[in-house]
DNA sequence: AAGCTAGACAACCGCCTATTG
DNA sequence: TCAATAGGCGGTTGTCTAGCT
């Protein structure tokens, strides 16, 4: 949070604010918002919907710009929103999703219903990071640490469900899709990829990998829903799209290429 | 009681992409 | 095709608060 909010006004100079912005639009609120404002932008949004962010302010007669507008209806006053305690489920599918994902907070975010993308980044970088981390587990690329040298029994401390290593036997450490091109600490892991299943999970990265990239959102879609029950489902199912898509040829699938 | 520190998280910033004229 | 604009995203900042000394 910020100062008391603050309206930067055109006459005020950094010897006679508390606090000088960074940078700021002229006659455009800053900082928290109150009950007021949270009022009129709600009402506002119920009456004209939402969008044309840029000009709602002017509009609806708030002195903040646009994006600020945009970021408080997003992240705090939509009705679907689902505030407060992250239940052990969503938190062990933020961590599956991440493994997958990487950073792609929003598109995390949009697999978790009620949650926004500024939560679930703000709940990562503040709890789940600093747990892998504890765990040994470097939280981008959901690796072991190297010169990580806690004792086998660190890694079942933490008390919750997480599922860091995942069922089925699957390797724990497979790529992070956007976060695993710098190699880093293959050495450690790289023995510990060699059974049949641990093969389906690349696969499966490799493949999903190669299907974003080249847009095929609605398997993409249907391989993210199935992560909430069961990965091993999750790669049957995306190898079935894939084929049914005609992505084989299109895109090679990394089982088809071994 | 006062000061300090770390955790939590709301909000801002800059960049990127999509859309529109 | 290009430029302007709007929307969206991830990274980061900075304040508040609780716990500790």
């Amino acid at each position: 949070m910020r100062n008391p909010s603050e309206i930067i006004d055109a006459g005020a100079s950094s010897s006679n604010m508390t606090k000088t912005p960074r940078r700021g639009k002229i006659g455009v609120k800053r900082g928290p918002w109150n009950p007021e404002e949270d009022k009129i932008l709600t009402d506002y949004v119920s009456k004209e919907g939402v969008g044309k962010w840029n000009s709602l302010p002017k509009r609806a007669g708030l002195l903040r710009c646009g994006k600020s507008c945009r970021l408080r209806w997003m992240n705090y006053l939509r009705p679907s929103i689902k505030r407060g305690f992250i239940a052990p489920d969503e938190e062990d599918l933020i961590l599956r999703l991440h493994r997958l994902l990487g950073n792609r907070w929003a598109l995390i975010a949009g697999r978790i219903p009620g949650r926004t993308d500024n939560e679930i980044k703000n709940y990562w970088n503040t709890h789940l990071s600093k747990k892998l981390i504890s765990q040994g587990i470097d939280p981008r690329t959901h690796k072991p640490l190297e010169n990580w040298n806690s004792s086998p029994s660190d890694y079942a401390a933490g008390g919750s469900s997480l599922t860091l290593l995942p069922s089925h036997g699957q390797n724990p450490n497979p790529t992070s899709i956007g976060n695993n091109d710098s190699g880093g600490n293959d050495g450690a892991t790289a023995s510990a990829v060699t059974d049949h299943s641990n093969l389906h999970l690349q696969a499966q990265h490799e493949s999903w990998k190669n299907t974003l990239e080249n847009g095929k959102e609605d398997v993409l879609s249907s391989f993210l829903d199935s992560l909430m029950t069961d990965d091993e489902y999750a790669l049957w199912q995306l190898r079935d799209a894939a084929e049914e898509e005609a992505i084989v040829g299109y895109v090679q699938p990394a089982w088809k290429s071994t």
